[in-house]
DNA sequence: CGTTACCGAGAGAGCGATCTCAGGGCTGGT
DNA sequence: ACCAGCCCTGAGATCGCTCTCTCGGTAACG
């Protein structure tokens, strides 16, 4: 009642394991006629190779893990970033006949399991995605001798490859074209600080606003659209006056907006919005929104390309993609 | 450079591979003195047990398969569903020490790769979500004499078990309980009839609205916000005299509050209105929502459950929990 | 003190594949 | 007709672990 093996397939076929397994493996020679009757035997038997005997040799598993190292509530919010990271990585490996092992880490001791799973061999590669700076998994991960990646820098300085997009020269030509269209009271919501992408984003604001001689208005919030609804009443406040908002995600913006709406601000006229991501909602908003693109499923190829990179044995730097203005109709 | 193997551990401990093997799987037949030698032994050398060798011999593998049959636009929705199936199976699975791997099977291309990857015996059991009709999924999976579970009953009778809640019965529930507000036009606004939760709840209204001598006003949505948001103005459109809505799931409730506030109604004072699923966001709504409460994570334990009995060879039948009236303000 | 019982440890056979190496059969050149 | 060389195929080792079986040693009992 066992799974056929392929002593059975190559027994049926009337040939050795071994030329059974180049069967199997695609090897090229093998006289056609007896690949057929071995092709005819895994058919008959419905032969899948075994996989644990195979890695044991091969010493590969063509699984690769995509660690997500975030609260569940992220992993699946509005936030379109990561189930595109996750379908696009799947697809892409998809043509490299490797499978995505997508494991939640959230927990400290969900680490732990994530460690030894990947410890166990259980698969050839790791692409990271982890926001937060107190994370320990990317040097955890590095010291297992396993090939790493991740999308995005990793907020604690390790030595493994990341696709990056550019947030802070994102962020910058965000605020210069607020600038040039010569807004004066420019404030922001940056996301939250702990978080790489929320760092650079604000770095990339404060720079802009200190070279063009302008006081910077910050409020934070995490990404969320209630977050950016919240912030944005919160700047109202603070500074009635403000007339250009760059906030740091274009979820945060559409609460942003709301929040506008709500206080009979119009939008580009009173106050201009730049978000950050260019997600598809950006393009529905009331008006629809200038953002910056950031361009997911490149970054994801790239970092998929890292890893595959390493596994040849090949250097793989850092990668870091440019952003882009995309002009629509909220500034 | 290698990972170091368990005869290296047991050659640095002094003993023979298979004590050492005992050791490192908690066998109490080993003295003490020679367990901590061996302990010292893995911890100074780092020691991860071989998945790939250790799954050869036992034939298994520790982890278990959540096969997503959905498009990763719906997974990954802002319907908790799917995150907190995910979430509450992992955690389950921990205490049992095993792992959970999540795979989307999304093209018929990715179903193929699902079937390889279960068939080459990479998880010791499956359980399967997937909601639509259509999805050749479950019977593939249940030829491969592989534990096969489900969350929900499969659209296509097959024969395996799963667990359920009692949708049929909750859309029951919901609409007598409007019934015995008495409400007299009473309308529902149906999930997809592709999707076995669709049709059952479909089917509840119906059979109250039968009972009761009353006539039904249908619209469909796709259990989108928007789609419930749609389908709200179409039913108001239909029928400007409706006093009352049963929603086939929260999320289209949500959608169907708004359109009702812009067309000027109020709830529950014009039009009553009852949601199910009683996810988060309906305590927060305005008014909050009446609905019927669907133990996701009851539901899935129970699967769980199940599949862990189908390891032992336990029988395991269908289990279908009960559903529960929840009521807010908006009856 | 001898015998039985039992407990802990080691030897060795697999698990199901891959892969190297050697050899048999052909082809082709001389 | 002979031999070199190539192409296929098969034998057998190997990957790292578990698990059964065996055996040495000590305790218990008569």
């Amino acid at each position: 009642m066992r799974r056929p093996t392929l002593e059975a397939v190559a027994a049926r076929a009337g040939v050795s394991r071994a030329t059974a397994s180049r069967v199997v493996n695609g090897q090229t020679t093998v006289a056609p006629q007896i690949r057929d009757a071995v092709l005819r035997a895994i058919d008959e038997l419905g032969y899948v190779p075994n996989s644990a005997a195979r890695s044991l040799v091969t010493q590969r598993t063509d699984s690769i893990a995509l660690v997500v190292s975030e609260p569940p509530t992220r992993v699946f919010s509005e936030d379109p970033l990561f189930s595109t990271v996750i379908r696009s990585a799947s697809l892409e490996l998809e043509t490299v006949n490797k499978q995505v092992v997508l494991m939640l880490a959230s927990s400290a001791k969900s680490h732990a399991r994530v460690e030894r799973y990947i410890a166990g061999g259980h698969v050839d590669g790791v692409m990271l995605i982890s926001m937060h700076g107190a994370d320990p998994l990317p040097s955890a991960l590095s010291r297992l001798r396993v090939p790493v990646v991740s999308y995005g820098r990793p907020a604690v300085p390790v030595d493994i490859p990341y696709a990056d997009n550019d947030n802070v020269g994102g962020a910058e030509t965000a605020v210069r074209h607020l600038v040039e269209q010569g807004r004066r009271r420019i404030a922001t919501i940056a996301g939250p600080q702990d978080m790489i992408g929320g760092q650079d984003r604000l770095t990339g604001y404060r720079n802009v606003l200190r070279d063009s001689d302008r006081r910077s208005i910050v409020a934070v919030g995490d990404f969320t659209r209630e977050s950016g609804a919240v912030a944005m009443r919160q700047l109202l406040g603070d500074d009635p006056q403000l007339d250009a908002v760059f906030v740091a995600n274009d979820l945060m913006a559409v609460g942003a907006l709301q929040s506008l709406r709500q206080a009979g601000r119009r939008v580009p006229d009173d106050v201009a919005l730049v978000g950050f991501d260019d997600i598809e909602a950006a393009k529905y908003t009331e008006p629809p929104l200038t953002t910056i693109r950031h361009p997911v499923i490149e970054q994801t190829a790239a970092m998929v390309r890292l890893l595959l990179d390493l596994f040849e044995g090949l250097p793989a730097e850092p990668v870091v993609l440019p952003t882009e203005l995309v002009i629509r109709e909220s500034t």
